[in-house]
DNA sequence: ACACTCATACGATAAACGACGTACTACGAC
DNA sequence: GTCGTAGTACGTCGTTTATCGTATGAGTGT
């Protein structure tokens, strides 16, 4: 076998995530919903990409999760025929301390003022 | 003179702010020193475009200003010739509680790693 | 071997972006 | 008035981006 494919995926280490890349990765709302959804699961549990239901195509779906690969939000590792994505909070967390929770905080209020259109409280 | 020139900005109102917006606003280097620069101020005093030293030509000088502006980061006044700029603290702060706080936080341990080439702790 | 599923690679395309230069307007000082 | 300064508007150029389609590979089950 000729320089067999490697099943590796490049992650960035940690001192190669920039500030203006993470922002960057996660201005995109396709993005944001990822990690939104990828939030929500235990510390160190991970997801295939076909978890997340996006009204895009496969490639593009490769493509968005490839970013935030590259941006160094999430980690991606393979397992039998999936691809298991998971948030790099450890890492995220020592670099800017408290962004990701600020960022999806203010991710969640905004769904909450539009998914909720006027409920008066009490 | 016929329909005199306006000479107020348009800003977005707090509604018109998204997260998305602001996230891709501060998701480049340049622009991100314009933040970091206008958070040194006080509370609501601004800066003119040029008190920043950029090394960029003028019209990119304007045209970075008004993504922040138009993303709802900044705020510009004109103030006789000059125009002011001030962050838009209040209103970024009750949409998107302490996010502005851990993205320039991170931004300002970034530039402490960075400029701090090999101290050795003690 | 075969089919099926999950995801990638490659190529194309249209839009957005960052940077620039030049010409222009608005304001204040002289 | 004239001049200088601060900033805008507009057009351009090259790069990046988001999207897609099609073809392909890697793994699992039959």
């Amino acid at each position: 076998m000729p320089t067999a494919p490697v099943r590796v995926l490049e992650h960035p280490a940690p001192e190669e995530i920039t500030l203006e890349g993470v922002l960057h990765a996660l201005s995109d709302p396709t993005r944001l919903r990822i990690v939104r959804f990828l939030w929500r699961l235990e510390e160190d549990e991970g997801a295939p990409c076909s978890a997340i239901e996006l009204e895009i195509t496969k490639s593009t779906t490769t493509h968005h999760f490839r970013v935030l690969r590259e941006a160094g939000v999430i980690s991606q590792v393979y397992r039998g025929t999936a691809k298991m994505n998971a948030l790099r909070r450890r890492d995220l967390g020592a670099l800017f301390p408290g962004l990701l929770d600020a960022i999806l905080a203010a991710d969640a209020a905004r769904h909450e003022r539009e998914d909720v259109p006027a409920r008066s409280p009490a």
